[in-house]
RNA sequence: GCCCCUGUAGUUCAAUGGAUAGAACUGCGGACUUCUAAGCCGUCAAUGUUGGUUCGAUUCCAACCGGGGGCACCA
């Protein structure tokens, strides 16, 4: 394993600084990031050059000397580069080990760092009654990469999603319907039309509303807005109250019915994206045990976390250099803070974890610095194992996504787009039109994650539906593309009874040996072999993103391989090492888009 | 007003305090026609400003300028 080298080298420098008579208290070996600087790299010389009144160089020199004494198993070459730096490089043995284990080793690329314990991923959070818009479909990508590299890294995973079922934005979308000309859909019209109606209503009814309110703004109280407005105000908190105590026969069946729609909508494109939940909390779940719970807790009863004012109760987070938020409301109904507390009671009973994650947009970082707080008073042991990660917005060149304005870009017209692109870029390929549809969808969800992916997860994603989701060069469709050729390279070998085999060069004739290790230095294999060690730096830094720009260059450089090498010539020995190549190629790729929720297509 | 995040080629993104700041798109210029051209090769082009810490700063600190988000009854 290639960590073993790390640690030889450790210690091999140790004792060349010592040779030297310095004293050595940090140790650095990085992975260079140009494959030019070796497969290792220590910065040692530079550090301790000035307490040894040396030159960077100079000090480099003499511990290579030292270091060439001693025989370091697996390297070859150790030599002074840049400024100081020394650089160390694996035998082709060495690397061929690493290699030989990705073909054999059904759990290659995967490591130990959280082995039995229990890690638990909240994501994707829709509204059912709202839209699912492209916030969502970036919380999914996002916490099912995470919730993957999770398992990567040996952890029990569960997945949970926790749909917002109730509170203002259900009695909102309800309230709406009178404003609208259509009424509830017939149970006969398509799942698609039904959630469009849902859609439609949320936005009207939101839009009536916050129009009436700004109207009413700064009025005086007995003004026309000022009146319609309060009127507004307390029928949607009619609707809603009654929706919490479930106490009218007619609102409670058109909410059953406009749930169950929303959530089995839900369904298909969860299906579409490749997310399985383990489970499901819903807000209305969470709405009695937050309720008493910070009941239980508001001055003076309880830990008196809470306190009363202006008729709701809020959580004073000045006291700890937060802000202070309500948590219930002064109509007496759970703020979304309420139940959140519900929600970490309902979720750490189900199933006591060790690291809880919750992943949300961006917006909502100090809410949750304020709910995170509360929860630590209230309940030390979940307080500190449940944690937050945020996601940067999609946000458009024209600004701000809204589904209250309804000029949200919904999940589904967006997968669709994609989708169509994809078929259109397909029109010559000789496939059924099945397959096509197929894959597709595969390539759009792709285009998509990859987009959300590459980039580090909490900054902001500037998009543009028009050039933003590229087919071409840095996305996801091309790392799928890479790896259809590289297999349809495996098939031809099958053809050519050409068996893939990844035989240590060395031992074989001179003739194998240049037709391997000798391309471009060995770059293919060196990156090949360090996607483990990406893979756990992924995971310990919630970072996806490193799996995509390392998949971006073993891709890119397999590519070049591609283009510039024939792989299988008749009757040259060499065929079957390059095949190898080949073959470990697409199972990290394979291994490595996995990780992205990215799936590989047949064809394309 | 207060708090948080952020500023890298024309554009969209990278860079565990290190080497010549990497890619992709766009532009310009090529090659092959062999296992899929959603590909390959070349080329132009960037760290907001001013200080500080450090052997070394895109990275850490401070100020300023610009962008985004949040801050009581929405989620």
């Amino acid at each position: 394993m290639t960590d073993s080298h790390s640690s030889l080298l450790q210690s091999a420098l140790k004792m060349a600084l010592g040779a030297l008579s310095i004293e050595s208290t940090t140790i650095v070996i990085e992975r260079p990031a140009e494959m030019t600087h070796g497969d290792y790299s220590t910065n040692v010389a530079l550090m301790y050059a000035k307490q040894q009144k040396m030159s960077p160089l100079a000090l480099a020199v003499q511990l290579v000397e030292q270091l060439k004494s001693q025989a370091i198993p697996g390297i070859e070459k150790i030599e002074v580069a840049g400024p100081g730096f020394i650089n160390f490089y694996l035998t082709a043995k060495a690397i061929n080990n690493a290699l030989a284990d990705i073909s054999t080793n059904q759990n290659y690329g995967k490591s130990e760092l959280e082995k039995g314990k229990k890690i638990v991923y909240e994501y994707t959070d829709p509204n059912p009654f709202k839209v699912f818009h492209i916030g969502h479909l970036m919380a999914n990508t996002v916490g099912e990469s995470l919730s993957r590299l999770g398992e990567f890294a040996g952890a029990d995973v569960q997945r949970y999603c926790y749909p917002g079922d109730i509170g203002r934005h259900v009695a909102l979308t309800i309230w709406g319907f009178r404003f609208m000309d259509e009424s509830m859909p017939e149970d006969t019209v398509s799942l698609s039309e039904k959630v469009t109606f849902l859609g439609k209503a949320y936005a009207t009814g939101a839009q009536k509303f916050y129009e009436a309110e700004k109207a009413a703004e700064e009025k005086a109280d007995d003004s026309v807005e000022k009146i319609e407005f309060k009127k507004f105000e307390l029928e949607v908190q009619t609707i809603n109250k009654k929706l919490y105590d479930q106490s009218d026969e007619e609102l409670n069946k058109i909410y059953a019915q406009g749930r169950e729609w929303s959530l089995e909508h839900f369904e298909e494109i969860y299906a579409l994206l490749g997310t399985s939940f383990d489970r499901y909390f819903f807000e209305s779940q969470a709405t009695k045990p937050g309720l008493e719970i910070v009941r239980a807790n508001t001055a003076p009863n309880g830990l008196g976390i809470f306190e009363e004012s202006d008729g709701a109760i809020i959580f004073p987070g000045e006291k700890y250099d937060l802000h202070t938020r309500v948590f219930i409301t002064r109509f007496g109904l759970p703020a979304y803070e309420a139940k959140e507390i519900g929600l970490a009671r309902l979720k750490y009973d189900a199933y006591p974890y060790d690291k809880g994650v919750t992943v949300t947009a961006n917006e909502q970082n100090d809410y949750f610095k304020v709910v995170l707080k509360a929860t630590q008073l209230l309940f030390p042991e979940i307080g500190t194992k449940a944690t937050h990660i945020s996601h940067g917005m999609l946000r458009l060149t024209s600004g701000k996504m809204s589904s209250r304005t309804g000029n949200a870009i919904s999940g589904e017209s967006l997968l669709n787009e994609m989708n169509e692109m994809a078929l259109l870029k397909m029109v010559e390929r000789d496939m059924s039109l099945e397959d096509k549809h197929t894959v597709s969808k595969q390539v759009g969800v792709a285009a998509i994650k990859y987009t959300v992916l590459r980039q580090a997860i909490g900054k902001d994603i500037i998009f543009d539906p028009e050039k933003s989701l590229s087919f071409e060069g840095d996305s996801g469709p091309y790392l799928q593309y890479s790896v259809v050729r590289a297999n349809s390279v495996l098939e031809k070998g099958k053809k050519e009874n050409v068996t893939p085999s990844l035989v240590a060069p060395s031992v074989e004739s001179d003739k194998l040996k240049a037709g391997t290790l000798d391309w471009a230095g060995g770059t293919l294999e060196r990156l090949l072999v360090r996607f483990p060690e990406v893979a756990a730096y992924a995971y310990s830094e919630n970072a996806p993103h490193h799996i995509a720009t390392y998949l971006m260059e073993l891709a890119s450089t397999f590519n070049s391989f591609y283009a510039s090498t024939q792989i299988i010539v008749k009757d040259d020995v060499g065929s079957a090492y390059r095949l190898g190549l080949v073959e470990a190629f697409t199972k990290v790729m394979n291994k490595g888009l996995w990780l992205l929720g990215i799936q590989v297509p047949a064809k394309m």
